[in-house]
DNA sequence: TATTGTTATACTCTATAACTATA
DNA sequence: TATAGTTATAGAGTATAACAATA
């Protein structure tokens, strides 16, 4: 007999969608740790480097994207900076305040490690087609801009 | 003016798929991070309850799902070990090999986290009526089912 | 007094290397 | 000889706590 269903929480519902969810999120992190791997990066940094690329921030909003402490935050950027990857600059509005930005070793590096990324997702998307693809990106662009403001990268 | 295109490789057009891929994943890892740091665990030590709940790998199985050295494996299977979570069983096929196993606690935990991180991911899909969400199921699942082997969990 | 960042310390995760037991 | 697993050791990542400088 089948079991009366009444009102069952969103959660429980979706146990096929999270499963996929959760493989992808693996799939893709192993791909990106291997290639951070591979240049001597942990997942962390390469978050780090990808958020420099396009942005200026201090060391508590670094800590605060990557929902990390900021003594940890320390650590990292140290260790980055004794290999060249990054630098630490005074910030000019708050004398307390360091902003991390890219040394050049860092730019390149980046930017390198970006297309090996691109590259390594490839096959991961080509069992869809163009449309399918776009219909993917949609749905996942719908699925991220309604959270809280954390982004990811 | 717009700029020919002929024959961009593969992984240029999809810069803003992989974007999306990249950042939910990173989305998603962060709510299974928390959730697993609220019962003290690492990311990877809930891969292997997860992977516990339905299999009885041997050591090297193990280590081999989650791309770690086996004496990396070794050493988490000792310390899940010493809290009960996991128990190891000698392989009644193969003297040398080892197999894991979820023991009681552990068995009650990965059930915790599951519907833990079933609640977490809810509100991240909320934005999708029930036909996306099942749209963008099938696009996840068409695309992990053509990988090599490794099922992510 | 609160905030930003660093230093000191400790534990987990991870890898490399060397070892034991079994195949 | 090759494979499965453990132990020893070391380095990176992370957190808690205590501290200095600035707001």
């Amino acid at each position: 007999m089948k079991r009366s269903s009444p009102r069952r929480p969103a959660a429980v519902r979706d146990e096929g969608l999270a499963d996929a969810l959760v493989t992808a999120s693996f799939v893709i992190a192993a791909q990106l740790s291997r290639i951070g791997a591979e240049h001597g990066l942990s997942l962390t940094l390469c978050r780090v480097l990808g958020i420099l690329r396009d942005r200026r921030p201090r060391m508590s909003e670094l800590a605060d994207y990557l929902g990390l402490e900021k003594q940890t935050m320390s650590g990292l950027i140290a260790r980055a900076e004794e290999r060249g990857l990054v630098a630490r600059a005074p910030n000019p509005e708050d004398r307390r305040a360091t902003d991390v930005i890219l040394a050049p070793a860092g730019a390149r590096l980046v930017e390198r490690m970006r297309a090996e990324a691109l590259e390594a997702l490839a096959p991961l998307v080509a069992p869809l087609d163009p449309a399918d693809r776009r219909r993917l990106q949609a749905l996942l662009q719908r699925m991220l801009a309604a959270r809280d403001g954390a982004d990811g990268r």
